[in-house]
RNA sequence: CGGGGUGUAGCGCAGUCUGGUAGCGCAUCGGUUUUGGGAACCGAGGGCCGGAGGUUCGAAUCCUCUCACCCCGACCA
């Protein structure tokens, strides 16, 4: 490609909008211009590396046996109303009507376009197991969209669906597409690490999710140093059940004046937050119910809501709190509780703990299960913290870290093949439903997040297998006739062979052209013209580490050849 | 959804408090000189000041209503 001839807008300057580095380079080296929020258009360098990402995820389904299908982006009310999701998904769904007043979405996700299809195609045993993926653009009308093409509303997305006969099958296809996602992420270049989760609103069982490590990340996964457990923050389990410690106090009620929050209890009591109790108040559609946690700990909203097993799960406001319980927030307390009360697993060797006294004002201190207050039912309803023991192995301890999500493969069993009736015929010769599995990679996302993972300060430091360009050919001057000659012979002679080349041939000053090739960020540099040109030499250029060669002219093309063949060979 | 902020030339901003008919830097176009890390000088073009309504002799500026975008929060007892 020529840059005289291409629209490559950079910027100088960090635009104010960006937030975060991929953000920021996307937009000042010119892939992408933001439409509206959350929503972008693709310039032809962003568009070169999306579909560099595309392919790579497309060469790995089909070598893992799934077939390439594209379904409707716009999807009538009627299938999402068969599942039960046109009321359950929420405002994230686009809705629109079309002009005989019927209702469609712009699809947020496709199992239900996909089970539609195939419940009409397959109809025997024989046909399954069957894998269907497209690369398609969704949309999600998210409550925040932010950080550019890492959280947007429109975004590219693979999403791959399998049928199975049995559990076994299902197994069996879940572990070939988990396979295929490494393979993926690795030939992007990207440290990653695959969590288990849980499986959210798209529902099933087996679940894990695919993360790109990075600060910038908006989710947090837990690992253990020891055993090969991970997950993410919303699934991490702690381990280490404590012993009970006996009682040693006796039951207060102290005055604590304008003590509300926990870091007040343990401020007064002089106290570590962890020898304090907090109570939560919250609601389902079965009614109200008291949480208790440690004073250091953090609900985990997911795991109540699983356990509580009830729809419309809620914090209760503290006004409400107020009116149902008589007690502001501050100073709600189990003993004496009149609704149900789970406490977190954390909870059940602790004595002698400080909590609200149910009583606006008062605290309780030396409280102990049995003797002041019945023994609760137990569950984990918290998220764990760095530090704390190891579910799995029992002896490692967790560490917290940012991920950014990129891929999320689900066992989603008879969820949609049910509700949607699909069925085959057996070996038996009876209906059968099969089962599902659903894997989505955000396509797009990858973009952002494999420049999170390759930057510089000067600009983006592309691995090989998503560079837009293998090599920029930095010509000086073109007005420099025996250099320009030579960028040509260079540029025709790597492109007949393969490699992918940008030649620089704008009538632009050389600071201009080495900033704007450092932004753009192909992995290999040849600058030709100006001194070296008199000593028959050109210099070749690492963008990875900045060092430069001084080579032959007749050698160049050659040696190039043979850089760009080693750095997709060692994938690096 | 709640709170905060911003909309003025392609981009970044000043002007708004205190109304008088729009300016700066970068970018763009023409010219001259320059040419190994975002050039200098001379000249030029480009804006119904987000939109609608109102107040006024007069509105970017004051009032009302809208739309868009950005940030923070929605993990707290």
């Amino acid at each position: 490609m020529r840059l005289s001839q291409t629209l490559l807008p950079t910027l100088k300057e960090d635009p104010v909008e960006a937030q975060v580095v991929s953000h920021k380079l996307m937009l000042r080296s010119g892939m992408i211009r933001q439409l509206g929020a959350g929503i972008y258009s693709w310039l032809p360098l962003g568009l070169r590396v999306l579909r560099k990402v595309e392919n790579i995820v497309r060469e790995e389904m089909d070598r893992a046996g799934a077939q390439e299908v594209l379904l409707p982006a716009v999807q009538p009310a009627e299938l999402w109303q068969e599942t039960g999701r046109w009321s359950k998904y929420g405002a994230e769904l686009l809705r629109f009507k079309d002009r005989g007043d019927r209702d469609f979405c712009f699809g947020p996700t496709h199992e239900e376009v996909i089970t539609d299809l195939v419940r009409h195609e397959l109809r025997s045993y024989k046909q399954l197991p069957a894998n269907f993926y497209q690369i398609q653009t969704k949309f999600r009308d998210e409550v925040r969209p932010r950080f550019g093409i890492m959280r947007g509303r429109e975004f590219l997305m693979k999403d791959a669906y399998s049928f199975d006969l049995d559990q076994e099958s299902l197994d069996n296809s879940y572990k070939q597409m988990f396979t295929a996602y490494q393979n993926i992420f690795k030939r992007c270049g990207l440290q990653f690490r695959a969590v288990e989760a849980d499986s959210g609103a798209i529902g099933g069982s087996d679940s894990h999710e695919f993360h790109v490590l990075a600060d910038s990340g908006e989710d947090a996964i837990a690992s253990c140093d020891s055993c090969d457990y991970a997950a993410n923050l919303e699934k991490a389990v702690a381990g280490g059940s404590p012993e009970a410690v006996p009682a040693g106090a006796d039951m207060q009620k102290v005055a604590t004046p304008e003590i509300k929050s926990i870091d007040d209890v343990a401020g007064f009591f002089n106290i570590s937050a962890d020898k304090t109790v907090k109570a939560l108040l919250v609601q389902t559609d079965k009614g109200e119910f008291m949480l208790l946690l440690r004073g250091d700990h953090e609900l985990n909203e997911i795991k109540a809501e699983n356990y509580l097993d009830g729809d419309g799960f809620k914090l209760v406001e503290p006004g409400a709190v107020q009116k149902s319980t008589g007690v502001s927030v501050g100073s709600l307390g189990p003993v004496g509780a009149t609704t149900p009360i789970i406490a977190d697993n954390s909870l059940a060797g602790m004595s002698d703990f400080i909590c609200g006294a149910n009583e606006d004002g008062f605290h309780l201190t030396g409280v102990n299960w049995e003797r002041d207050l019945p023994l609760p039912k137990f569950a984990d309803l918290r998220n764990v913290q760095a530090g704390d023991l190891c579910s799995r192995c029992g002896a490692g301890t967790l560490r917290l870290d940012r991920g950014i999500e990129v891929g999320h493969v689900f066992k989603l069993g008879d969820k949609y093949s049910k509700a949607m009736q699909m069925t085959v015929l057996n070996q038996g010769g009876r209906e059968q439903t099969p089962l599902m599995g659903c894997y989505g990679i955000g396509v797009s996302r990858i973009v952002a997040a494999a420049i999170e993972q390759n930057h510089d300060d000067s600009g983006i430091v592309w691995p090989i297998f998503l560079a837009p360009f293998h090599v920029e050919i930095l010509l000086i001057n073109p007005k420099e006739e025996a250099a320009a000659k030579l960028a040509e012979e260079i540029y025709e002679y790597l492109k007949a062979r393969g490699i992918e080349a940008l030649l620089d041939d704008r009538n632009e000053r050389l600071g201009v052209k080495f900033k704007d090739a450092d932004l753009i960020g192909a992995p290999l540099r040849v600058v030709i013209g100006g001194r070296g040109i008199k000593d028959g030499a050109v210099e070749v250029q690492s963008r990875h580490d900045g060092v430069a060669e001084k080579v032959a002219i007749d050698a160049v093309g050659d040696l190039l050849l043979k850089r760009a063949e080693d750095l997709l060979k060692g994938g690096v």
